[in-house]
DNA sequence: TGTGTTTCATAAAAATGTCATAAACTGGCG
DNA sequence: CGCCAGTTTATGACATTTTTATGAAACACA
């Protein structure tokens, strides 16, 4: 429900305000004050967003920027970069690595806040609030409850994650790691072969009415979900 | 209940289209097609909602958004801006007026539904001091009390908070800090695991008729009223 | 003192991670 | 082709951990 937004800033005070404003409305802040930290916060848990400082002390907000768009997992996190003001050429250099958006200092909370909800609008059309459905299948993240023509299905809060995660992340394959880095959260110590187990659990939950079949397995790599 | 939504659209086919989509689902709909005419249905029967065209002719729609956030009476009305694709600036500056949200055109009625839904119940979730009705289950706020089919039940004061925030936010999960939040009063320090005590005593309570099954438990995520 | 609330201890239930074993699939080879 | 050996996945069982339910005691307040 509550969307994570990582502030990577080295300023305390702007990054306290800043925690401040993004909590006040409804959003989850993490924070970094440098490019390690910020690394570093990105790997725990996945931010669905990421306010970032250009003006960095060490290595500039470039590098994070760079460094997230290398990795996978990190590749489609939005980006708002802050900016000094006038500084057209960090804009442009900023929109290129792969910014979404940049706010220029000093900013107004009630434009930030705008910005942000319009790039996390435009990246992630589906709201984390609606109701997803497939064949029939329909999974209410707000009321926590999965459907399946009108009768609630039973399952465990790791298979409903899973089956979450599944359902907005359609049609691709993901390895079993894959899979542990965004169901069960980073660094967490589990054997890939889990992955197995719950995905079985998953299946039987679903297969009441035939539903089972949209999780597949995907012989060599892992498992996918799809409709066809 | 039938909550009322201005609609704001200059174009007469979208505008109707609109308003049968509207009443379709239940909601009242009333028409503007410029500022003038806009700024005077928001003085007649104060609409819930104001779903507002931001291409407006002559003013653009974020005069009649400014002018409504001038005045006290029409201040806290929420708006739905409807912008055209791409027009990314526009949302922003949208959003920063102070609308609540924006769909682009073109929009699906089912999406223009749902945004409007989550609006509204941000918003105002339900009117206090109505009946409350859930198969067979009666509170009534005013005279404070709960009958369960022309019998009345017994419980304590939590209880009755807690089943009226319930009823009045049902099918939705709450976790137990929510729960503190809402029920409690915020920054009351009380063990989480308490919530659960005065789950049961509710669940007590309403148990003579059977409605203690609306009470249920979401584990590893809290609470849910539902009639499903 | 009595009603209503919170905390605590314990029972009960549910969820979870691993294993061992069965089953399914793959590719090579006779 | 058909079979075998080697892999990979499915499944059932189980010990352990986590989360909830519940009864009773400790409190708070009028």
């Amino acid at each position: 429900m509550a969307r994570k937004i990582l502030v990577v800033e080295d300023e305390a005070p702007i990054r306290d305000m800043l925690c401040f404003v993004l909590e006040q409305n409804g959003y989850q802040a993490t924070t970094a004050e440098d490019y390690d930290s910020a690394v570093n916060a990105l790997m725990e848990p996945y931010p669905d967003l990421v306010l970032l400082d250009w003006m960095l002390p060490g290595g500039s907000g470039i590098q994070v920027a760079k460094k997230m768009k290398q990795h996978e997992l990190t590749r489609n996190i939005p980006i708002i970069m802050i900016t000094a003001r006038g500084e057209e050429e960090d804009k442009v250099r900023g929109l290129e690595v792969g910014a979404d958006d940049y706010v220029t200092k000093p900013f107004s909370p009630k434009e930030l806040m705008a910005r942000i909800k319009a790039v996390i609008r435009r990246v992630a059309p589906t709201s984390l609030d609606d109701i997803i459905e497939v064949q029939g299948l329909k999974l209410d993240p707000v009321s926590h409850r999965v459907m399946a023509s009108d009768q609630a299905l039973d399952m465990g809060p790791t298979e409903f994650r899973l089956l979450h995660f599944f359902m907005t992340h359609p049609e691709r394959v993901y390895s079993r790691e894959q899979l542990l880095d965004h169901v069960w959260g980073t660094n967490v110590y589990v054997e890939d072969r889990t992955v197995d187990v719950h995905i079985r659990r998953l299946r039987k939950a679903i297969s009441i009415a035939g539903h089972d079949r949209l999780v597949q397995t995907v012989r060599g790599s892992g498992y996918r979900f799809s409709a066809k």
